[in-house]
DNA sequence: CTGAAAGCGCTTACAG
DNA sequence: CTGAAAGCGCTTACAG
């Protein structure tokens, strides 16, 4: 503990400039022999960099900060774990914070990340505050953006094509024969849910399924959100045959309420979630649901801060990665007794 | 952008030492009118101090290393949000690592953490592998152990009953009037699973199942684990009609495999689970399981560390929370179809 | 109450 | 190929 640099320069007899070329690898060659000399005194004395150190003085941290809603949600914890990973391998450290959907919580973390000297941030988020989208904006370090991203942003950004999944979700509803899809969506339209329902409604659209039939039932994105949502939908007059839930979150509160009303899914009304997450292959019945490629989006992430941190000037550019139909037997597409 | 503590001292016309007194709040007193033009200085060049620089000079970096098995899955996502926010509201930031449950990673990780000048740790782990405990034991910040622990640690460690629970969730499904339980454990009888299951044994114990009648099923902790568990128990030839699941992971998976096989829970086979991850109050039926208090286990971390930092040299101690009975509709206490 | 100065452990021009 | 030295942005004895 506590042996430094000089430490080991002393004892392989040279200077600390050399020491730190061979633990860098550069900027300066070093002959073999120096070398061997520097990596013994290493091994011999369990030296370790002290990278706050090197932080200092190289201005390179190693450590990405990471902006998430909240990682006891399901989809929001694949997602960070996911980034985790990636940074690791590309040697990078994360630090976390959950902004709990609060915008002031979310402005202290960013702050905080600031501080610390963040070499880049990851930011998700289902809507930006504007204190949190200044500063960003001016922050000294490369971000970029999963999930969503502010209208206008110069950052990278790395997106699931939450439009076409909604519209993927709808239309498949439809092709097991329903005449209407209802969907479970958040308290407004903003964010990839606001997407998410606008594909939604385009798939109505193109099959002809005029406005004033479109029945959209909104709560809270929580199981219970869900649950309360499509209770509200069973006592509707015309009680809907398939059903439409924006997360995955609001598809299993769904699930529970239809199961509580002595209905049955599929049979009763079919569903359909978005997000992918694990617990949906287990679910009664299984969820069929829109998978997003989470741990691709993390891939890309990290890549996109790579990017700029090559020097590549405009590391921005929006990508939206595809989503895929999970079939199970929520939809219709297994005997709900199977996985 | 860039302003540093020395432009402060410029512009309020006095030295970087008493600039950092006013910052510190100490370890000197200052004049009033100065701690004023200070005050002044910093809100006008907008000085944020730079953490990294404050840690390399006070040994203090105000980050603790956290690592996790992994935070995808929903017990250790929760975990992991209450360790983060509990640090954050201690006024610190956290580093986290997933080891997916692979001991060179966890070395890798804790190796990475203490590099970067992590203040404090916080490990948990299902198993401690030599190496990390080598690590830990050498470690010159204090460590504090949630969820399990290695033998005879000198770290606090903070746990939850484990064995109480398992013999609450077992006593529980027998006072329902089942003559034994099933237990699904994992691929063997370590960590906290083991007390759980030692807790079930002990159950049965007390109400005289012989040794020969415990039946015990084994897999990954997972919900494919759970599933296929389960299924080996359905083909039994004196197939159970109540089983204690260890985790909830397990437990959800075995929920699929009952309906599956055209059983009912509560009605064929009663069901508890263990760790009262948020997901329960939603499967069909909602699943009846013991709960962990992930909360107060985190919170619990962060004051062992901050005894620590206090100088209590003892931080060690070991807590063992109460867990507690969350009874749903898979044990048979409610209606299945009521939440 | 205030300031000049040393120093935390590195990296990096710079000179040789 | 190697080394002496400056300096990253702070905090903290020390002297006044």
């Amino acid at each position: 503990m506590g042996v430094t640099l000089a430490d080991v320069a002393r004892r392989a007899q040279t200077s600390t400039a050399v020491v730190s070329y061979v633990i860098n690898n550069g900027p300066r060659p070093v002959a073999a022999a120096t070398r061997e000399r520097v990596l013994q005194a290493i091994a011999e004395l369990g030296y370790r960099p002290d990278r706050v150190a090197r932080a200092l003085r190289a201005k390179r941290s190693g450590v990405i900060g990471v902006l998430l809603p909240d990682t006891a949600n399901p989809f929001f914890a694949s997602l960070g774990q996911a980034i985790e990973a990636a940074a690791f391998d590309a040697g990078r450290l994360v630090v976390v914070g959950n902004s709990g959907f609060d915008p002031d919580r979310e402005e202290a973390y960013l702050h905080a990340f600031l501080d610390s000297r963040v070499e880049g941030l990851v930011v998700v988020s289902a809507r930006h505050s504007p204190r949190a989208l200044d500063a960003l904006a001016s922050a000294p370090v490369p971000a970029v953006y999963v999930h969503h991203a502010p209208p206008d942003t110069l950052s990278a950004v790395v997106l699931a094509d939450n439009d076409g999944g909604g519209r993927l979700a709808t239309t498949h509803l439809l092709d097991h024969g329903h005449e209407n899809v209802a969907v479970l969506a958040g308290p407004d339209d903003a964010g990839p849910v606001g997407a998410r329902v606008a594909g939604w409604r385009r798939a109505l659209a193109e099959r002809g399924v005029p406005e004033h039939r479109r029945v959209r039932s909104r709560s809270a994105f929580t199981r219970a959100g869900g649950h309360a949502s499509m209770r509200r939908l069973l006592e509707h007059k015309a009680r809907p045959t398939a059903v439409f839930a924006a997360t995955d979150e609001l598809a299993v509160g769904a699930l529970h309420a239809v199961a509580e009303a002595g209905l049955r899914v599929p049979d009763d009304i079919a569903l359909v979630g978005f997000d992918g997450v694990p617990e949906t292959a287990f679910t009664n019945p299984s969820l069929t649901t829109i998978g997003v490629p989470a741990e691709r989006m993390a891939r890309s992430a990290i890549a996109g801060l790579d990017r700029a941190w090559q020097g590549h000037e405009r590391p921005g550019g929006e990508e939206i990665l595809p989503v895929s139909l999970i079939q199970r037997a929520s939809c219709g597409c297994e005997s709900p007794t199977s996985r």
